[in-house]
DNA sequence: CTGGGCTGGT
DNA sequence: ACCAGCC
C-alpha cells in the first residue's frame, strides 16, 4: 500500500462540464414565467442579438447575430434588453451555490463566464445509480463505451450519473435546463458538451478522445483563438475553415513546429490538445473576483469631453454600487482603471490606471474618486503614445475596480503588520523558498500550491536583467482576495511591492520625486 | 452600427 | 499597459 500522503490523485480524471441552455434567454423565462417558451425570444445588447431561446433558433435566429438580420429571419421575435447583467449574474451565482452544496470539498468547481461550470468528480463516491452499468436515459455516448478500459468506463458511468443529478438539482432548485459533457479531461468534457442539446448530456470514453478531436474543425480547439488562426493561415495558405485537427497535425507534427507558429508557451499546449491530451485541472473559482468592471458602448459620436465625463460618472456610480452589494465590507479595491476604445482603432483598447493610496474609500470621499477617474479619462483622451484622441471618436468606456485587498482573518485582528515584505526585506532574493519548496507529487487543486516555485527561478525568469547584480527583492505574496500567489518586486525606496511589468515606471516616478526635492 | 463582461501571461 | 483567450 502506498503512503497516503504521497498518493497522487488518479490521472485520468472524471470531469463534467455543465452549460446552461441559451442562458440569458432562460433567465428571462425564469424571471417571467408568463413569457412562453414557445414564442421566439432574443436578447439584445446594442445592435446584437447575443442569444435567443430555442423557439427562436428554430426560426433561424443565431447567437451574436445583428438585430437587423435576426428580425429579417424572424419578424415576430420578442426582444428583451440584456445590457444589464445584474440578474444573469445573480442566477449564475445561485446555480454555483447549488452545485457547491451538492459537490463539496474533494470536488473542484470552476466557473467559466456566467453559464459554464466544470466539476471534477474523480474523488467523489461511486454514484449509487451506476451499479447497473447503464447510463442515464438522457445521456448519449460518443463511440463504444463498452470497448474501453473497464475501470475508466466505470468512472465515467458514475460521472455521467453525477452529471445527471447535478442537472436535476439545477432544474428543480433553480429552474434552469442544462446540457453537459462528461469525459476524462476538461478538453473532452467541453468538446462533447454541445453535441446533444438542449437539456441532454454526452459522455466520451478515454480511448475515443484522440480520434474524436482529430475529426473536428481546428477552430473548435479551446485556446486556439483568432490570433493563432491568423498565424496559421499566414504560414499555410491552404488552411480553410473546414481544415480538421488531423489536417493540422499533418502540417505541424511536433510541439516544436507548433511553437514556431504559436510561441513557446501556447504552441506545445495546442500540440497536446490537438492529440486529445489535456492535463489541466479543474480549479475552484474563488468567491471574490479579481476585478469588477462596468462598460458601455455607444455608437453616436459624443460631442464633448463633458459628455464623455458624464458617461464615465454614471459607470463609476454603477461599479461602486456593484462593489457594495456583491463584495461588501471587508474587501478594499486598491486601484482604479479607465479604458476607452476608439472607432478608428478597430477593437483595440487603451487604458490608464491609478493606485489609490490606502485603498479606495469612496464613502469617505466620493468626489476624490470622481476626480481620479476624470483624470484618467483626460489622460487617455490627451493620448499617451499615439497623440491626442478625437473625443467624438471614442465609442466605449470601461471603469474597473482592481486589486482587491481583503484582510484575512489573521491580519484583520488588528496590530500593525510588518508582514511578508518586512520579513523578506533582509532575506535577499535567493534566500526564501516558498512553503518549504516541497515537491508536489500529483495534481494540485489549489492555486497557492500551484505557485510552489523556487524564487530563484522566478527572479531569473521575470527580470533576468536585474536578478544577480541589483539589490532587488522578488516577493511571492499571497493575494488573499484571489487566493493565489502574486509575484512582486520590493521597491527599496518606498517599501511598496510592485508588479514586475510596472517596475521601470515605478522607478521613473521616484526619479520625479527627486527632481521635485 | 460587433456586447458586456471575466481570467491569465508578459 | 497591453494582449490573448473564454463565455
Ligand atoms: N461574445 C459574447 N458576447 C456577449 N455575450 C456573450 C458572448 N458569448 C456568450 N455570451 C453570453 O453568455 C451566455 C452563454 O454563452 P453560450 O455560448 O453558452 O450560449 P448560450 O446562450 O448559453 O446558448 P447554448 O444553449 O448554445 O449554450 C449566453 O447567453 C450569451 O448571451
Ligand atoms: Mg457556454
Ligand atoms: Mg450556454
Amino acid at each position: 500500500m502506498q503512503d497516503p500522503s504521497t498518493l497522487a490523485s488518479r490521472s485520468p480524471r472524471a470531469v463534467i462540464l455543465i452549460d446552461l441552455d441559451c442562458f440569458y434567454a432562460q433567465c428571462e423565462h425564469v424571471r417571467d414565467p408568463a413569457l412562453s417558451t414557445t414564442t421566439p425570444v432574443g436578447i439584445q445588447q446594442k445592435n446584437i442579438i447575443v442569444t435567443a431561446n430555442y423557439a427562436a433558433r428554430l426560426r433561424g435566429v443565431g447567437k451574436l447575430m445583428l438585430v437587423h438580420d435576426a428580425l429579417r429571419a424572424c419578424p415576430d421575435l420578442a426582444i428583451r434588453n440584456g445590457e444589464d447583467l445584474t440578474h444573469y449574474r445573480a442566477y449564475s451565482k445561485q446555480i454555483w451555490a447549488t452545485l457547491r452544496a451538492h459537490f463539496p470539498a474533494p470536488c473542484a468547481i470552476e466557473r467559466l463566464g456566467l453559464d459554464e461550470f466544470f466539476i471534477d468528480v474523480t474523488d467523489a463516491p461511486v454514484h449509487p445509480d451506476s451499479e447497473t452499468g447503464q447510463l442515464p436515459g438522457d445521456c448519449h455516448a460518443v463511440g463504444d463505451l463498452a470497448g474501453d478500459d473497464l475501470l475508466a468506463v466505470e468512472a465515467l458511468v458514475s460521472a455521467s450519473w453525477w452529471a445527471h443529478t447535478a442537472r436535476h438539482h439545477i432544474l428543480t432548485e433553480c429552474g434552469f435546463t442544462t446540457s453537459a459533457g462528461i469525459g476524462p479531461s476538461k478538453l473532452a468534457a467541453k468538446l462533447v458538451s454541445s453535441l446533444h442539446k438542449p437539456n441532454l448530456q454526452t459522455v466520451i470514453a478515454p480511448a475515443m478522445v484522440a480520434v474524436y478531436v482529430a475529426g473536428l474543425p481546428f477552430r473548435a480547439i479551446p485556446g486556439l483563438g483568432s490570433s493563432v488562426r491568423k498565424a496559421l493561415r499566414e504560414h499555410f495558405p491552404t488552411i480553410t475553415d473546414s481544415t480538421t485537427v488531423a489536417d493540422l497535425t499533418t502540417l505541424l507534427p511536433t510541439a516544436a513546429a507548433w511553437a514556431r507558429i504559436a510561441g513557446a508557451r501556447v504552441g506545445p499546449t495546442l500540440a497536446a490538445l490537438c492529440r486529445g491530451i489535456d492535463s489541466s485541472l479543474v480549479i475552484d473559482t474563488p468567491t471574490t473576483p479579481t476585478q469588477l468592471s462596468v462598460e458601455d458602448a455607444f455608437a453616436s459620436p459624443t460631442p464633448s469631453i463633458t459628455d464623455l465625463e458624464s458617461r464615465l460618472f454614471t459607470l463609476l456610480q454603477s461599479v461602486l454600487a456593484r462593489f457594495d452589494t456583491e463584495l461588501g465590507a471587508p474587501a478594499v479595491p486598491k486601484s482604479l482603471r479607465v479604458t476607452i476604445r476608439t472607432r478608428s482603432s478597430g477593437f483595440k483598447r487603451t487604458s490608464a490606471s491609478a493606485p489609490v493610496v490606502g485603498g479606495l474609500r469612496w464613502r469617505a470621499d466620493e468626489n476624490a474618486v470622481l476626480r481620479v477617474a476624470r483624470g484618467l479619462l483626460r489622460k487617455l483622451v490627451a493620448g499617451g503614445v499615439g497623440g491626442a484622441v478625437d473625443v467624438g471618436d471614442v465609442n466605449l468606456i470601461n471603469v474597473a475596480l482592481v486589486h482587491f485587498d481583503v484582510p484575512s482573518s489573521s491580519t484583520a485582528a488588528g496590530a500593525a503588520q510588518p508582514t511578508l515584505l518586512a520579513q523578506w526585506a533582509r532575506a535577499g532574493p535567493r534566500a526564501a523558498v516558498l512553503d518549504g519548496g516541497g515537491e508536489t507529487t500529483g495534481p494540485v487543486h489549489d492555486r497557492a500550491a500551484r505557485a510552489r516555485l523556487d524564487l530563484n527561478d522566478i527572479a531569473a525568469r521575470i527580470r533576468p536583467d536585474l536578478h544577480d547584480d541589483d539589490d532587488v527583492l522578488v516577493l511571492v505574496e499571497h493575494d488573499d482576495a484571489a487566493d493565489r500567489m502574486a509575484i512582486l518586486m520590493a521597491c527599496p525606496f518606498c517599501a511598496a511591492s510592485v508588479a514586475p511589468w510596472s517596475w521601470d515606471v515605478h522607478m521613473v516616478a521616484h526619479d520625479a520625486d527627486d527632481n521635485i526635492d
